[in-house]
DNA sequence: ACACTTGTTTCATAATGTGAAATTATAATA
DNA sequence: TATTATAATTTCACATTATGAAACAAGTGT
């Protein structure tokens, strides 16, 4: 019934009864900030899916604004009915809401915009950020997938994941984005037991060029992570000396938080 | 087939061949900030569906985190996977990439909040939005929904609509949020007519008591709003002499935003 | 111990979703 | 302006997939 292509690229099981559900996602998830708009054919190709069977749940797509048309060259981009469900789930997001004071605070006391992250689909996603006492920083990329081998919190996350997860995104090709990116699965790994250690992790120009964080994680009962927060800025604010008073902070931050969640011991 | 009582509520034609798909949307859309959270036989009886094929379709959405549940009531949330999809959403629209530099600007001029906003099944949503000189503000409701009635830019959007569409909401009740909201169909029937002569509205008090608001319109070829722009800020700040000259604010980016997306006379 | 509510599984049935092929629209090239 | 190529839609016969009644399990409160 599928051909092996389809089969092979997305692996996921589907609950029995949920085919078109599925699908329908899975055209939803094609769209990146890399890739934000697709033409049909593309579409159809990348998914895996027929193109009549791709057309058909887009138009689905299209008339509940999930999707939206270019108006001139017919290529699909995701549509404003998204942002809105996006922003019920952000402020009704049960994490997002117990950590947001603690990264007001945080943000305030280093004056550098402070986040929150989780684990999702071998990427981070930012679920929170507070700019700091520094303008810039908008709170832009809210939503966004960041690598996990370059930024503090995806190191963190890892260092405190079930050895499975961990071994699983250590095995993928480490995308090296500055000179300084860490690519060798390794020394990765070396990190992750330091960080483990620790409690911290810290990136310098791993991820862009000049920007500097600190993250420590959110954990639970079983010291597992389930969230990450995070102070970062430019090398030129967070120089060295700064960085150990910085990690108390974020630490201290990260501790309150897992004891607001009724995880960490009270 | 289908219970009397569903193809009341869901007057919503589908497209042939996506019944499980638009099930799987009318599911997402329930979830408001009003009512972040379902028990899955309230959410089956809100939507009309049956309690299997809900909780068939939730799982499907539950495996790829687009709803989430909460681990002690098993209730169901939206997941994070849609706070992703909404960024890229965001990230992606055009209007919001074209208006941003604009709504920067106007938000410096006046030292107030800008917006912009568009409409969205019988409500306003907010794309965007540029905290002014004046901190506090937060773009904490970026994505939300909001009255149209009781809103400068729901007004505004309404004043340069096709007929059908304002008299569609303006059939509706109209939900009284503060004792200064219009309520009278008839007035604010009238103030649609003077809004749309002279290209501005402004609401005092009646979204929120001490909360004032300007809007213009973001206008087509045909004189048609896709979109609208507004300033607001407390009244002790936009006081009655100081709103002249931020209509005309607000009026001169709209139009600036209307000439870059290629509408209006360049 | 009882009734009552909520979540989950099973399974027979056919309605719904599927995809090959034909058709129309659009763009690129001669 | 023909001519080809490519992309977007529509059509339609077919059976896979989605459906919902009913039974079951797991709480919750009386």
């Amino acid at each position: 019934m599928f051909p092996v292509k389809e089969a092979e690229l997305h692996a996921t099981e589907f609950y029995p009864g949920t085919q078109a559900v599925a699908r329908a996602i899975a055209l939803l998830k094609a769209f990146s900030d890399a890739q934000p708009e697709w033409t049909l054919n593309d579409l159809a190709r990348a998914t895996g899916l027929n193109k009549t069977t791709a057309f058909r749940l887009l138009s689905a797509l299209e008339a509940e604004h999930l999707v939206m048309r270019n108006p001139l060259s017919g290529a699909y981009r995701l549509g404003v009915e998204l942002i809105a469900m996006g922003g019920v789930a952000m402020r009704s997001n049960p994490l997002r809401t117990v950590s947001r004071p603690t990264l007001v605070t945080l943000a305030e006391q280093s004056g550098e915009a402070a986040t929150l992250e989780v684990l999702m689909d071998n990427h981070v996603l930012v679920l929170d950020e507070v700019a700091g006492g520094n303008p810039m920083g908008m709170t832009q990329d809210v939503g966004s997938r960041l690598p996990v081998h370059a930024t503090a919190t995806g190191k963190v996350l890892l260092a405190f994941s079930p050895e499975e997860q961990s071994a699983k995104l250590l095995a993928a090709p480490l995308q090296p984005l500055t000179e300084r990116t860490v690519t060798e699965p390794e020394q990765l790994r070396r990190e992750l037991a330091r960080i483990r250690q620790e409690g911290v992790a810290i990136t310098q120009g791993e991820l862009e060029p000049g920007f500097v964080a600190v993250a420590a994680p959110v954990l639970d009962r079983e010291r597992q992570a389930v969230a990450a927060i995070s102070v970062g800025g430019p090398s030129l604010r967070l120089t060295a000396e700064r960085l150990p008073q910085m990690a108390a902070m974020v630490q201290m931050a990260a501790r309150q938080i897992s004891r607001q969640l009724g995880y960490w011991p009270g």
